[in-house]
DNA sequence: TTTTAAAGTTAGTCAAGGCTAAATTGATTT
DNA sequence: AAATCAATTTAGCCTTGACTAACTTTAAAA
């Protein structure tokens, strides 16, 4: 009290905030390309009722997600049909497979155990700038 | 393709997704009580417009989050005036804001650059289990 | 003490991301 | 070919968390 604080942290503490807020728009398209993509590997197609199982929402939650993603440019859809990742869906969605994968790998190096891990990194991943990302990289890699 | 995929990983993925739901629910709140607790240490209270300034966001979402807080017991406040931590606010503050430490530590630890770190702990937090959070702890402590 | 400025509140709007219930479509059986 | 069942869509609702604009209250200056 008193006195201005004037210590080093950051006093514009709005920018990591706004870019906390940025990190949270971006979580469920992130999720849904990658899973998207999961399912064409691992099935064949991916199908909303096996989203709606996987994430363990209702089919109408996916369905309003697909129409948010296709709007976006991520992932293209017919009525009835299977969900199709576009260009930009599979490149977000090879980037997100990617950093998952990589924050998963480093949760479990570090010694924390792997079904713990499976649930943290599904969080943590879209928290990680590229810096701290390579930072990971390599600490597993050592 | 072909066959089930029969590999590790969890099958029942909704698990982890339901708690990447919950853990969202919970993150507003998480800031909202940690940074009226920094204010009250910092400059003796915590009015509304310290936490628009440094949220970044206008004093009328600060309004709407308070009111919230309040119902659910995290904070009290008449108008006008400034905004106090129950015990229950408190407890939690507490606890945010040593989570927060330990995070943005560990990431200083390993060679994450300090500003950067300050970015990412800001959304880590908040997805880092009991476990993993013992697991940075001894990491940073060796 | 009046005026003005800053802080806080209220009202109304919006998008994201959930839900349920009901309708529709497509696929599988009979 | 018809009936049935599963998948998908639609409609309508809700909460959170953001905004702007207008208003009220408190605090500071004149
Ligand atoms: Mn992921
Ligand atoms: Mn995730
Ligand atoms: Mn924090
Ligand atoms: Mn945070």
């Amino acid at each position: 009290m008193g006195d201005k604080p004037t210590l080093n942290p950051r006093h514009n503490k709005a920018e990591v905030f706004a870019r906390l807020r940025d990190a949270h728009a971006r979580e469920v398209t992130e999720d849904y390309v990658e899973m998207i993509g999961d399912l064409i590997n691992e099935e064949g197609e991916a199908r909303s009722v096996a989203l709606a199982e996987r994430f363990g929402v209702t089919a109408a939650t996916v369905n309003n997600t697909i129409k948010r993603l296709e709007r976006d440019g991520f992932v293209t859809s017919r009525p009835y049909r299977s969900i199709f990742l576009t260009e930009k869906g599979e490149t977000l969605a090879k980037k997100c497979r990617d950093r998952h994968q990589i924050v998963y790998n480093f949760l479990v190096s570090i010694g924390v155990d792997p079904d713990t891990a499976e649930f943290d990194a599904e969080g943590i991943e879209h928290h990680v700038s590229e810096e701290t990302l390579r930072v990971f990289e390599s600490a597993i890699s050592s």
